[in-house]
DNA sequence: GCGACAG
DNA sequence: ATCTTGTCGC
């Protein structure tokens, strides 16, 4: 490579839209969207997960972005990324993705190897237009993705018992959009949604399978823990 | 009008 | 998301 550029096979597709809309357009193109996310069969077997999270700058102005490739079945990362960007989207409920999703899509070019799926911090399916940003970005990489969050956002749920594995449908309308799963005995539960290219009981499987020893799946704790270092680094 | 509300 | 140390309980 000339110049020293580092080869990249984790090609990532332009947006079909931009990003600094207004909340109207935003919803828009979110009611747009949802029609091309794909709820099915897990196809190839699942080994590399992928967990990507963000974390505010110092300043509160710009946003790190980072994501962590965990091999599932030897349990050890495999790569980790991060990127800089400048905030342009305030926080509103419902839409997240607008927030975060350039920052962990540069994060996510910068990957050597494509994972096989992406556990993103926050809903897919378990979103007032079922879009959140596990739909958004499945749709735009075109790969596999997962939405499991800390909090609800929609839907109502009975509590599931309070050990690891027990799990309660999540409904909203009539309709389930994901699944209250407890991941560690007696601590708060993780809400699942399907985010694109995958059916509700893998998503539940390998959420599972990731997180064996805290109550959230290791991909998005290390991103998580990837993205506060970044933020330390600024200072 | 009031309350809810991913990160 | 973020401000923040110790502390209660298993």
């Amino acid at each position: 490579m000339i110049g020293g550029s580092t080869p990249s096979i984790m090609k990532i597709p332009r947006a079909p839209h931009r990003w600094n809309l207004t909340t109207c357009q935003a919803i828009a193109v979110q009611t747009e969207l949802a029609s091309a996310v794909h709820e099915t069969e897990l196809r190839r077997p699942v080994r590399l997960v992928a967990g990507a999270d963000m974390a505010l700058s110092p300043d509160g102005e710009g946003c790190i972005g980072a994501v962590v490739l965990w091999d599932a079945e030897a349990r050890v990362v495999v790569e980790q990324c991060v990127a800089v960007c400048e905030l342009r989207f305030p926080y509103i409920p419902g839409l997240l993705s607008f927030r975060e999703a350039p920052v962990l899509l540069a994060a996510l070019g910068k990957l050597k190897h494509t994972p096989d799926v992406l556990m993103c911090d926050g809903h897919g399916l378990a979103h007032p237009r079922r879009f959140g940003i596990a739909c958004h970005l499945g749709v735009i990489i075109g790969l596999p993705t997962i939405g499991c969050a800390k909090s609800r956002l929609v839907g109502e749920y009975e509590e599931p018992s309070s050990r690891r594995g027990s799990r309660s449908s999540l409904t909203h309308q009539g309709q389930t959009v994901g699944t209250v799963l407890r991941t560690r005995n007696k601590v708060k539960p993780v809400f699942v949604s399907i985010g694109h290219q995958i059916d509700l009981d893998s998503a539940e499987r390998i959420v599972l399978d990731c997180a064996a020893r805290y109550k959230l799946p290791e991909p998005t704790r290390l991103a998580d823990r990837l993205a506060a270092e970044g933020k330390r680094r600024l200072r």
